[in-house]
DNA sequence: CAGTATATTCGATAGTTGTCGAAAAATAAA
DNA sequence: TTTATTTTTCGACAACTATCGAATATACTG
């Protein structure tokens, strides 16, 4: 009954409510599919992060207006699950390495 | 665009959806880690005493009304995360090793 | 500068959810 | 049958969410 594994638990939580929503879950989809290792994507060469899709671009895949597609954005990186970065007029998404992980090691 | 894929998306959404609420992820916790997965319900064979919790132990760690806990478990059920038995008065609650596992390999 | 492209914020709204208490149902025991 | 225990269903309500369009912001291009 500690407080840290409380906030672990809301943490959590927090994850599985951004991937509650379908869509939202497309948007991690595609993102994870298009980061594989050896998908082409400009590469940060300070983090080494890799680099994917765009607000705009995810928006015309799954039919949703760019304010919704920015709204869902907003709440999967609130919830850790992917970092964002802009690159002149767009703004590029990816997943973050380290949520993923702490994700797969969960279950 | 398959409609098999989307279908797959939704069930995992409902997933998601499920552990997304604090109080269900920590019933979740708690049968994963009182429960061999895979069993039923695990029975000390010398006792005969019943190790898997039931809805009143979860209501009782978790400080929630009765009702409170079964709705969430009813969810947990729906999401094909649990499954659970009549055992007398009690109903015994367990993890369900097959989504278990298919939730391993999504991340 | 004005114009274009992209992304975010805001306001509104219909729909969903978490929680409780009361009542009902199911089972066991007396 | 009556009583006790455990769980589920029902009704209610406040809080939250997904979505859209309009307005605003940010960055590039003539």
């Amino acid at each position: 009954m500690s407080k840290s594994r409380d906030k672990n638990i809301v943490k959590y939580a927090g994850m599985f409510k951004a991937l509650s929503n379908p869509n939202r879950l497309k948007i991690f989809m595609r993102l994870t599919s298009c980061c594989q290792p050896g998908t082409v994507a400009s590469i940060n060469s300070t983090t080494g992060e890799v680099g994917c899709a765009c607000v705009g671009e995810l928006g015309q895949d799954l039919g949703i207006v760019a304010s919704t597609i920015s709204h869902h954005i907003k709440e999967l990186r609130q919830a850790g699950l992917i970092r964002m970065e802009r690159r002149g007029q767009k703004m590029e998404c990816w997943i973050d390495p380290k949520t993923l992980t702490a994700l797969r090691d969960f279950f």
